[in-house]
DNA sequence: TTCTTTCATTGACAGGGGAAAATAAGCGAC
DNA sequence: GTCGCTTATTTTCCCCTGTCAATGAAAGAA
């Protein structure tokens, strides 16, 4: 073996190609006709682009499949070759490492978690080229080789540089993680920010794709918010954007740890959730599940706790409607298990919130299971490797 | 004279022209070699995208002066040649027309208005000619022509097709205002809003300069906000965004006329401050400059009107901030005049509320005064010339 | 069978922008 | 004063990308 090897390279340099490739990516099986349409390209252009691609073997034809059109003659679709390339997402949270294997269409193949107890970067760090070892493990089986390794994180995340500013859950400050990550594991690292990390998984492949504006907000233990805007997932010039969940909703609202009053956290956070249930109810409810089992039991107080709840995230939502004009907002999180108690009072407050035209914006719940989130963070590994800066 | 005719074009017809143009515009004489570095092109690509702009009298390289770099040669200064033509600035409010006459690097030239009684289409349409006639008659005067006219109207404006889908002051929906106003001016015409066409002002040649990720923020009759991310300014996918004034501060606030409580517009609009502090004061107060004179005179309750409404901007200041993550946030506004009545809590309600890196967003105020805004609307008819489409 | 329609490919070609070399123009050392 | 150093600007190729127009393919319709 090589003392230096040289990683894997996306053949696709050129702003057609790339564009192409994540039209493909995103739009499934495509035909050349179509996938030059929708790029705003000739048809000429594509053909150009997709030959190197197939020949590297990312993009594929399905010559067996054919589409006929009304009239002419039928075309050959082109689509991703998902198997042709793995790749690995990590989603730190405080209690937990989630990860995933996922192929180059990031669809999941393997996910595994292991427990997190230390904070500590180094104790951090070895956990997660715990898991990564036991994913790359895993991929052998595959005979196809992991192309990079994507780290989302909770905080303000420097995308650019890989490094984690500031992590409020694990108390890091300037941690250069996507250079320790990329020692440990041998692999090339992206580190992003988890909300926006989820933000270029639902743009790519989830309720974002062709829209060039919209919003994906979080309900869980945190608030959160990823913003594309002209087509572009928003990182703030500090690497901080999104920050729905200090958002004060109600200056005279419950009092947030972060010591301000009446964040959106505040009322829809699921530990002040379960905290206010118990306060209500006078139960001793622990989490989620038992204060969601309270309010559905009928419980006035507990309901009303969650009532108050989606009131604040419809207002959070009108707010970045107001600002930003968004297409969709989607509503995910774990924070969705108590949907029904809440989804009328996000629409309301929304609908009354929402000023002109930004009540034209759909609002979508998308109940993603929580490893989507590491699947995010593997969409990012993805985009690093077809290098779409965006 | 021929029946058809052929408006002049601008030759920079490609990405680095059309970039280097912007630059120029933007900062000033620049030597070539500063160029090439601020829009990151090679020195080569420069100088061939200069010379046709040269030619056509757009660019114009100062002979006389020089820089000299510590070493070396000494270089040659590129600038916009101001004089080279004329542009028309609009902006319509309730009840007056304001127009300017400006050069090609925006500097105002000549400044008009007209009072408006009337609100329908025609009739605001009759003034806005009348005005534009007037303006014409100056450019006269300069002896180069007048290029394009832009028009800045509050409200949800589609700018692309020209058309005005919803202005609550003048009670327009869907007037197709472009159109109209180029068949009556014999000019093109492009249409904004009014807030976005000052925007555009600040990223060309105000405080916007240079970043990519910036707010604006109007403090006045209505509050407004611009918004400049990824070095565009965000419109909406409906036309609408940086609906800041309806943003619901506290839901316990003061009623406002948009039916919902604690909007920001209730606790900072013009007409709501007056209607406070001549309630809290028992005075007759009518307009801005006796409620400021009252607040100045040291009237407590006036003081603690403005106080609030200080707080309610800073708020929604933080919420910018939080979502976006801005370099900058320009403060301005006829409202600025009482600035020195709630600067600090805008301050303190900003740090209260801004979250993490958020803080590190710097917070400006710009007294611009009320041409400011034509000229905003003069900037988009320049951007519609020199085809930036962002 | 022939025409029409749509898909895909090819080859010629234009133009944009980069690299490198050439030219320009100061400054300081000698 | 000349030489060499440095930076600015221009010139001269030249690659590369993407479009155009022409061509071929493969249906269904007349």
């Amino acid at each position: 073996m090589p003392s230096t090897f040289r990683a894997e390279v996306f053949p696709a340099r050129t702003p057609a190609a790339s564009q192409i490739f994540t039209t493909v990516l995103s739009h499934g099986p495509l035909t050349r006709a179509d996938a030059a349409r929708r790029a705003g390209l000739s048809a000429a252009a594509v053909t150009k682009a997709v030959r190197p691609l197939i020949e590297a073997g990312y993009l594929v034809e399905d010559a067996d499949v054919e589409t006929r059109p009304v009239l002419g003659r039928p075309a050959n679709l082109v689509r991703v070759d998902g198997g042709r390339a793995l790749f690995i997402g990590i989603k730190i949270t405080g209690g937990e490492i989630f990860g995933v294997l996922t192929d180059l269409c990031c669809r999941v193949r393997v996910a595994r978690d292991v427990p997190l107890t230390a904070r500590a970067p180094k104790a951090v760090l070895a956990s997660v080229a715990e898991l990564v070892r036991e994913l790359l493990t895993e991929a052998d089986g595959f005979g196809v080789p992991v192309l990079g390794c994507g780290i989302a994180v909770a905080g303000e995340v420097d995308r650019a540089e890989g490094v984690v500013r500031y992590s409020p859950f694990l108390d890091w400050r300037d941690v250069p993680l996507a250079e320790l990550a990329a020692m440990t594991t041998g692999l090339p690292v992206t580190v992003d920010n988890d909300v926006r990390a989820l933000t270029v998984a639902e743009q790519w492949f989830g309720a974002g794709v062709g829209l060039s504006d919209f919003a994906v907000v979080t309900v869980g233990a945190g608030i959160g918010c990823g913003l594309v805007v002209h087509g572009r997932v928003v990182a703030g010039v500090h690497g901080v954007a999104g920050e729905i969940g200090h958002v004060v909703v109600d200056p005279a609202g419950p009092p947030c740890h972060c010591g301000r009053r009446g964040c959106l956290q505040a009322f829809a956070g699921d530990a002040e959730i379960v905290a206010r249930v118990r306060e209500v109810t006078g139960t001793s409810v622990t989490d989620s599940a038992e204060a969601v089992a309270v309010a559905h039991a009928g419980h006035p107080g507990a309901r009303e706790v969650y009532a108050r709840a989606g009131e604040a995230i419809g207002r959070g939502i009108a707010t970045v409607a107001n600002l930003l004009g968004p297409e969709r907002v989607i509503i995910s999180g774990e924070g969705l298990a108590a949907y029904d108690l809440f989804a009328e009072q996000i629409r309301e407050a929304f609908t009354a919130g929402a000023f002109g035209s930004a009540t034209r914006c759909e609002l979508l719940t998308r109940p993603l299971p929580f490893e989507e989130w590491a699947r995010g963070a593997a969409a990012t590994a993805i985009r690093s490797f077809i290098r779409a800066d965006q």
